[in-house]
RNA sequence: GGGGCGGUUGUCUAGUCUGGUCUAAGAUGUUUGCUUUGGGAGCAAGUGAUCGGGAGUUCAAAUCUCCCUCGCCCCA
């Protein structure tokens, strides 16, 4: 047998497997420019079915889209100091239109505050105006220059991002804790990827928030992937903006804010956790193809009356909503395509080919077990596909909830959470002072850092100084 | 930020060390025809590469030198 597939096994050399499975499933493919790819159509369609699950829960929730430009004048990217400095690193800059040079140099956007906020400013005048709540679907420019990765560490992103303005700062708060719980739901229930939640450490927040709330997933090598954050702008970026508004007191008052979002990245964290040694695997509820029908035959009376069938149950699948595709292509043979929709992750197979037809059923093969089961056609093959479906999605959110398991450890010894970190990787909880120079210290020592904050007010000691705790904190290496 | 490996046709690989046999080989793909189809079929013919880009050394460069670029891996 010729190996045209995944060459590598996803135990034994997970960074090539990666990379293999994003070019060879036909996700991206690479550019001329380093750290740009280019999403390709099976790709892009994954993104879509993020984006409409997405945006109808934004909308639900009273946010609106609306579009800021690419572009944004030096002055205003810098008129919030700490996000200024955090960010120009990787800012592109425009500086020339045709060969003369533009005064004001502009940044392609490494992301919209500043842009959106100038304009918050002017349509924000009373209480009666808040809470504006917009998103952005766009993507963003961060120079990468080395260690770049497909969808989770690209110099342009495809994102949303969500700024709201609120009255209270107690209304702030309540929409940080909410997006997280909604991205939460999102990606638990239809990437079936688990996650752990929490506070970001003050090196770790987003520069000019007060504080960030974080989506931490456990990827099979042990390393952390932020999938998503929600910030908490107090009135940081409202006082240099000036978003100000007139209460119902009569007063002037400063603007409460928040920013919030994903990207995809959470397409990384679908791949990394769900595939396997023959390419991708994808949830149900996020493929794109969710049952591909591949004919068998040998003759033409026979391929009229098994396209017939397959006719049938296509239009069955299409009106319980189920994303169905027959590959009729003439080709391959079906074992060329059985691998080809397994590289490409699609759920469930069937085939259909004289054998099923006499005995009136299908072969119906399972991505994630392999399970392979005759079902009759006569007792609404649908229904049951539906059911396995269901039962699929679950089985991918088990399995990932139970090898992620494996990968959190708790300590209470400074040596021990070193060795940890440097051999096995994965997340190790500990308890912390709060203080930077421990946190620090275990980022020189082993390279991790503290993923996210999950309980404070404990009473313990520093697993670094052994001072008073006041958090107990994840560390872990990271994407 | 530091270090290592690599780029040869759409894809993968040989050739590079030791320059000449390379007018670049094989597999796979792709096109046409026949034949086949239940786990990556077969035969035949055709197609496809300014050897990542630039400069240099040389009578002669895929091969040596320098610069650039893209990808991958390890470390921080």
């Amino acid at each position: 047998m010729v190996k045209i597939g995944i060459t590598e096994k996803k135990d034994e050399n997970f960074s090539e497997w990666y990379t293999q499975t994003v070019l060879k499933a036909e996700l991206i493919d690479y550019s001329q420019v380093k750290g740009f790819i280019i999403l390709r159509e099976y790709g892009f369609s994954i993104w879509e079915n993020i984006q409409s699950i997405l945006d109808k829960e934004f909308k639900k929730d009273g946010t609106k889209n609306a579009y800021f430009p690419l572009l944004i004048p030096e002055s205003l990217l810098n008129r919030e100091a700490d996000h200024f400095k955090g960010f120009t690193p990787e800012v592109f800059w425009v500086t020339k239109t045709g060969d003369s040079d533009i005064e004001n140099k502009l940044a392609i956007r490494p992301t919209s505050e500043t842009i959106a906020y100038e304009s918050y400013a002017k349509w924000i005048k009373s209480w009666r105006d808040l809470p504006l709540k917009l998103n952005f679907w766009n993507s963003v420019l961060r120079a990468e220059i080395k260690d770049t990765k497909p969808f989770i560490r690209t110099s342009e992103f495809l994102w949303q991002e969500g700024h709201t303005v609120h009255e209270t700062e107690e209304d702030a708060i309540q929409q940080v804790e909410f997006m997280l719980k909604l991205y939460k739901k999102f990606v638990n229930e239809y990437l079936a990827v688990p996650i752990l939640t929490g506070k970001k450490s003050d090196k770790e927040k987003f520069v000019g928030a007060d504080y960030t709330l974080t989506l931490e997933g456990i990827m099979p090598d042990g390393k952390a992937l932020q999938m998503g954050t929600s910030h908490h702008l107090g009135q940081n970026f409202s006082k240099p903006f000036e978003i100000s508004f007139l209460g119902k007191d009569e007063e002037q008052h400063f603007a409460w804010q928040t920013s919030w979002g994903v990207s995809w990245r959470l397409m990384g964290a679908l791949i990394m956790t769900h595939g396997d040694d023959k390419g991708l695997i994808l949830p149900p509820k996020i493929a794109p193809i969710q049952v591909v029908i591949i004919p068998i035959y040998y003759d033409d009376g026979k391929k009229n009356e098994i396209l017939g069938v397959i006719n049938d149950i296509v239009e069955k699948f299409d009106s319980n909503n189920i994303r169905s595709y027959v590959d009729s292509s003439e080709q391959h043979t079906p074992g060329w395509k059985f691998n080809q929709w397994e590289m490409k992750g699609v759920p469930i197979r069937i085939e259909i080919g004289p054998k099923d037809l006499e005995n009136n059923s299908l072969v119906v093969v399972k991505r994630n077990s392999k399970d392979k089961k005759n079902i009759s056609i006569n007792e609404n093959p649908v229904d049951q596909i539906v059911k396995e479906l269901d039962i699929m999605q679950d089985e991918l959110f088990e399995t990932a909830k139970s090898k992620q398991s494996k990968m959190i450890y708790e300590s209470n010894n400074y040596k021990k959470l070193c060795e940890r970190l440097n051999k096995e990787r994965g997340f190790v909880k500990v308890d912390w002072c709060g203080n930077r120079d421990c946190e620090d210290k275990v980022k020189d020592e082993t390279g991790a850092d503290i993923r996210l904050i999950e309980d404070e007010n404990i009473n313990s000691l520093c697993i670094v100084c052994e001072k008073n705790a006041t958090n107990s904190v994840y560390f872990a290496k990271s994407y």
